[in-house]
DNA sequence: GCCGCCATCGGGGATGACCCTGGTTGATCC
DNA sequence: GGATCAACCAGGGTCATCCCCGATGGCGGC
């Protein structure tokens, strides 16, 4: 460790942002830090820094529109994300978003200077129990077919669900399932009534929902 | 560490199974080791170990030709990915497959040992310098996109397109933004023609697509 | 043997979706 | 001043969607 990594620190809290400098403000070096996503990114883009630590939850758009808004610019810059939520939702957008990295405020002193010179080095890192989301969400995994609602709905009436999502017409459907259009609209029915839906767009969200597509 | 954790392995290779077995078989337990895909199949669905260690390259279909079959029939059994290859190709591909964690087999025997309890424990594990891959992947699968098909229509066509994408009948959106049905399904029809949809389903997928949601 | 559930099919009807051919207004550009 | 375009609106038609009422035959439980 020759040179300091350089690390730039957002966050809409002064305080959080004064702990971590007090913190790690010895073993790194603090290039900057700000509280808002315009100034984080006019900043980030004037500092370029190594490692920016990056809070998800923010005015204005979060990290993510940080993230977006220096696009591909800074490839040297890497970007932890740094948040109190562990919900997977902020932690895949935020993934999704070109961040390399994402911890929970939970963590240690040494797990964070660890994880901004892991980052730095090209690693991804992760708390261990996030990884998990990442993975399940990038294995596109859904199926996990255990889901009580689809259970109460017959084979045939499965059949039509993922034909009608699709976008199929109820002819188009009829066909494709060799009965006809009037038995195909038996089936919509009860699966509409079963599942308490009231149209077959409400039917598409809720399989969409459900990635039965 | 009071049960130790029951983990199978699986590689094409004799010798090296072996070379697991003597290395790590005093801290966890060993419930049984193969050297093909289909052996594989059924003497994991047998044991139903904790953890399996799985070689990526294999005759017949390797390391995701076992994911895929046994699908999600053993939801407790973790497996690790364990492979002389650092391509991204494999990384990615049996990771999307469902594999828990890949790890390259210069590994050191702790290391290994602390991937084992922590894929186990419901972590993800990667060789650092793996990881990025599977990121980047991730992040790539999406882009972001400014559009230039979404430019092509005017700021009215938009507005309605969004909500009939949200599944708003024609009397709905006329009634939120305060113009007749007609206008609406004038609108529409542009929408339609401009981008080239045959009907409301397609547009709803096609903005699902680029996420206008 | 009766009852319930499933899959199949039908008539009739109200409403929605989509297309076509029109029209008016106002802003902008040349 | 004419051309162009966005935004607005209307009439009329076809087909799709979704509901109401039925009906038949099969299959399994009690």
């Amino acid at each position: 460790m020759t040179a300091r990594v350089r690390v730039f620190v957002v966050d809409d809290h002064a305080l959080f942002r004064s702990g971590v400098k007090a913190e790690i403000g010895d073993a790194v070096e603090i290039v900057g830090d700000v509280g808002s996503v315009d100034e984080a990114i006019i900043a980030i883009r004037a500092t370029k820094p190594d490692v920016v630590l990056l809070d998800v939850h923010l005015p204005n758009g979060g990290g993510r529109a940080i993230l977006e808004g220096l696009a591909s610019d800074l490839p040297d810059t890497k970007c932890l994300a740094l948040s109190v939520s562990d919900a997977a939702d902020d932690v895949i957008g935020v993934i999704r978003a070109g961040a390399r990295g994402y911890v929970t405020k939970t963590i240690t002193r040494e797990e964070l200077l660890d994880a901004i010179r892991r980052v730095h080095a090209g690693d991804a890192v992760f708390s261990p129990r996030l990884a998990g989301f990442v993975l399940d969400a990038f294995a596109g995994s859904v199926p996990v077919t255990s889901d009580p609602d689809m259970d109460r709905l017959t084979q045939r009436e499965q059949e039509v669900l993922r034909l009608i999502a699709r976008g199929y017409t109820y002819k188009e459907v009829a066909g494709r399932i060799h009965v006809s259009v009037k038995t195909v609209e038996t089936h919509v029915s009860s699966v509409l009534r079963k599942l308490q839906l009231s149209n077959r767009h409400e039917l598409t969200a809720w399989a969409t929902d459900r990635r039965l597509l």
